[in-house]
DNA sequence: CTGTTAGCGCGTTCAC
DNA sequence: GTGAACGCGCTAACAG
């Protein structure tokens, strides 16, 4: 019957006792930073064993210089968070443990700078990568003070200085127009993100219209948009408008996932099949959210596991003294075709 | 122009000196283990402020017992996560902030006992978290080896001499039944999750099921289960299936969102209007996946936020030393209404 | 190839 | 009310 009395862990010196040797050699062993005699080796390895020893993290920090703690900002709070993030926490992930560290989530709001203050100071991290970044994140001028390296996935209004990887947002709307306009479109149907998230800069969304717009121009195709919140109501609404134009509009694009359901609902209810009377495409969302809707739609993303993993690359060179080398990445574009687009009606 | 080297962050021993004083009084100060005379508390604290002193996690950890910090064992591998647990992990960390303590998520997978032995080892952590419970989970043994203080966020097989929060998933199937009873329906369509899982002993999907063929055998209602992968398409031949049989099947209970989507195009397609023709509802899906389909969904599921909040309070009743009290607690089913039921059709 | 020693920053016991 | 001193477990010179 096992005690429930926490068990004192095994200590190096416990370690070096049963091994025989100085407590130095175990850290030598286990670092392989000096030339150790096979034999010594063995019996300290089997001690470890043994004693079933794991070195300290607190200790191994606080006498090296490392913690081995790289630490992901993940504002769990704000627009619900989607899939597609996920998908970053995941590759990060990945990657991170097989650069041998380990990966803290930290849920904290963008806002709470003084949290982060503390935990930056705390010395607790190596490294810190950061999600839903704002065009003027309050939380890079914290990290740059504090010394502490960091990759953005996302960027701020100017991060010529910083280092990053994000979609390269200003291709989507590009690829979205041509694709629709080499469809015979002419009429087409945006529906944006709120207005509010315009006005305070948010990247992806500014980003993404600007192409958007100067593609349309080029193609001589007029684009109807619709900055709406994301909820479904508000997506019915835009769509419900969108029908009413003239000359008809025969394709929209969306780059808000809740608004579009509404919207289908809509095209639906008109008895406007898809893709055969009217197409529709969606962008950046997962290709579970794509597959979730009736139709499947169309998309054009980001590959989120490239990013995750690209960004902890980015944050181990820093750390691995790389201080001069520009590292920045804007991730292509990818265009899943699943049929919600086809040859504009006549 | 701020220097890009890394400051070196002020120390306890910085403080006592601008203070005027010996380090250990700066200790007292900010303990209050320690009567501190009001002009000396200030002097400290000013000095303090002026160094932006935050004390060492690591150094604070190494000395005293406790590092302030718990862990969620968060694995997100697994079947994709869905929204739901993710009110599990905003609520927990809402909590545990309130409580003092800084929360971990550990993005490692279940199996992944190896790097969970470490990690606990390492003396990193006070207090675990864990979601994504299974019947016979590998990490509980560990925990209790390592003395590490627990609690689960749903249940194994056995929990009875274990701390944890659950869904009284008991009772999702009798609120469903009766509920679809009280409309006048008799044949039921179940779309559960798939085989394997149940094989295996999921507990949500194991304990959720007992208690819908309880229900139905005492309601007289028949139950036509289906058991499908989680994809729209295994939905959909599901429901295919289930408007086949007779007599007719007039209402449909999901645990499975995936095949759910699939399954409500298909009665779309067959022209079935919900609620009029044809009856819906689903178990423990977010609000926000029950209103992303068309139509919206009724639910029967579970509060996320109490659950994290709860499994938070227990684990640091732990930490404080209650190693006596039996700290389990099972969450009433909380009823949506959305409209997707109705009165069953002659 | 291996042992000795000095910190890392802070909690805490023991003195005054 | 305040200081001094030791130790937590480990890394990294410094000595052989």
């Amino acid at each position: 019957m096992p005690s429930s009395k926490k068990p004192k862990q095994a200590t190096r010196a416990d370690v070096a006792r049963l091994a025989g040797v100085s407590e130095s050699t175990v850290s030598y062993a286990l670092t392989g930073v000096r030339p150790i005699s096979e034999e010594t080796r063995e019996r300290i390895e089997s001690a470890m064993k043994e004693l079933g020893y794991v070195p300290n993290a607190m200790a191994q920090a606080l006498a090296g210089k490392r913690s081995g703690i790289l630490a992901l900002l993940f504002p769990v709070g704000e627009r619900g968070f989607n899939e597609t993030d996920f998908e970053y926490v995941q590759a990060a992930n990945e990657a991170v443990a097989e650069d041998g560290y380990q990966l803290l989530l930290w849920p904290n709001a963008v806002e709470d700078i003084e949290s982060l203050k503390k935990i930056v100071n705390q010395g607790l991290v190596d490294g810190v990568l950061l999600m839903e970044v704002r065009s003027e994140d309050p939380r890079v001028p914290v990290l740059i003070e504090a010394g502490m390296p960091f990759c953005l996935i996302g960027r701020t209004e100017d991060p010529s200085k910083l280092t990053y990887v994000d979609a390269d947002f200003s291709q989507w709307g590009p690829l979205a127009i041509r694709h629709l306009g080499d469809l015979g479109h002419k009429q087409v149907g945006y529906i944006g993100i709120a207005d509010e998230l315009i006005n305070v800069g948010y990247g992806p969304g500014v980003r993404t219209e600007t192409g958007l717009h100067e593609e349309a121009g080029r193609a001589g195709i007029t684009l109807h948009p619709k900055h709406v919140a994301a909820t479904i109501r508000a997506g019915r609404a835009a769509m419900e408008e969108l029908l009413t134009s003239t000359p008809p509009v025969t394709a929209v694009i969306s780059l808000n996932e809740s608004a579009m359901v509404g919207a289908l609902e809509v095209l639906a209810s008109h008895d406007l099949s898809i893709p055969e009377q009217f197409s529709v495409m969606s962008f950046g969302i997962s290709e579970i959210a794509a597959n979730m809707t009736v139709p499947s739609q169309t998309t054009i993303g980001v590959e989120g596991k490239d990013l995750g993993r690209m960004a902890d690359q980015y944050l181990i060179a820093r750390l691995n003294g790389d201080n001069k080398s520009v590292l920045q990445h804007l991730s292509a574009p990818v265009f899943a075709d699943r049929g919600s687009t086809g040859p504009a009606p006549e």
